[in-house]
DNA sequence: GTGAAACTTGACTATTTTAGTCAGGTATAT
DNA sequence: ATATACCTGACTAAAATAGTCAAGTTTCAC
């Protein structure tokens, strides 16, 4: 089970984003060297993160991105959710030669691994990037 | 974020075979069977199980495969650890570019990947194998 | 109005991981 | 003996990952 790197990377740039004023927009070309991540990654998953509503972009020079929401109400699910980073435990289809459906017939572990995404999920639903920032800066004190 | 099918289906022949009365072995070609795994690979996890002392192997004709310990003493954690199913969320190297060692300087999200990954194993590390089997038996009433 | 900075989009690709297969064994109950 | 079942290691096709590359468009600063 692992984290891939563009989830990890949208959440490590978005705190990145969210450290600042959220007024003057700040360039990927910054995010992409402070954090060590590829520029034109970097632009693929701002583009998502933007049809998601979840930063705003400036063009031009001295253009950049912003948050589109307050920091408090974007949560990790969201960002995941915007850069297709799902949490799949479970590979039963609807129609299994094994008879799990998910519904009717389930198989022997099929409760475990639903149990499991819930247990993951609710973390990414409680954390806000507003958590990351604050949780930052009191360690850097 | 995904489970790889060799520590699901770890999970799954395991919680099958700790239905029976643990004295007759249980053949991988059975298991293979009844849970649509294929035999080659069952072997493949199972001796990686046998290694860990998970499971006990009888050879020869009505042979197979017996707990090694009470279903109750088998954690998640313990299945997953013997067949390499590993929670990595972060990807820091000791010499990183960006002067995260997890140590001294920490980039920023460092901190939300260790809890993320404890949260996970806490859940692995609850769950005992007799748990997967009662929880199955109520639902079969 | 002309650069340069920065966003925008889509296609492409090398590498790695996954999910097995295959081919040979060895042990033992009947 | 022989069939059943464990045992082992090497191999491989397919999918996913982690980007790169190319060709734009928009807008600010001068």
């Amino acid at each position: 089970m692992r984290l891939t790197s563009k989830g990890r990377y949208a959440v490590m740039a978005l705190v990145d984003l969210a450290r600042f004023d959220n007024i003057t927009p700040v360039s990927l070309r910054d995010i992409s060297l402070r954090q060590g991540i590829s520029l034109d990654f970097l632009e693929q998953i701002f583009s998502k993160l933007r049809k998601k509503e979840i930063v705003q972009s400036v063009r031009g020079t001295q253009g950049g991105y912003i948050l589109n929401r307050k920091a408090k109400e974007i949560k990790l699910t969201n960002i995941f959710d915007a850069v297709d980073e799902k949490v799949k435990t479970v590979q039963c289809k609807k129609e299994s030669k094994k008879g799990c459906n998910g519904k009717t017939t389930k198989c022997l572990t099929h409760n475990l691994w639903d149990e499991l995404e819930s247990h993951i999920n609710n973390f990414f639903e409680e954390k806000s990037l507003e958590d990351l920032v604050k949780d930052n800066a009191e360690r850097r004190v």
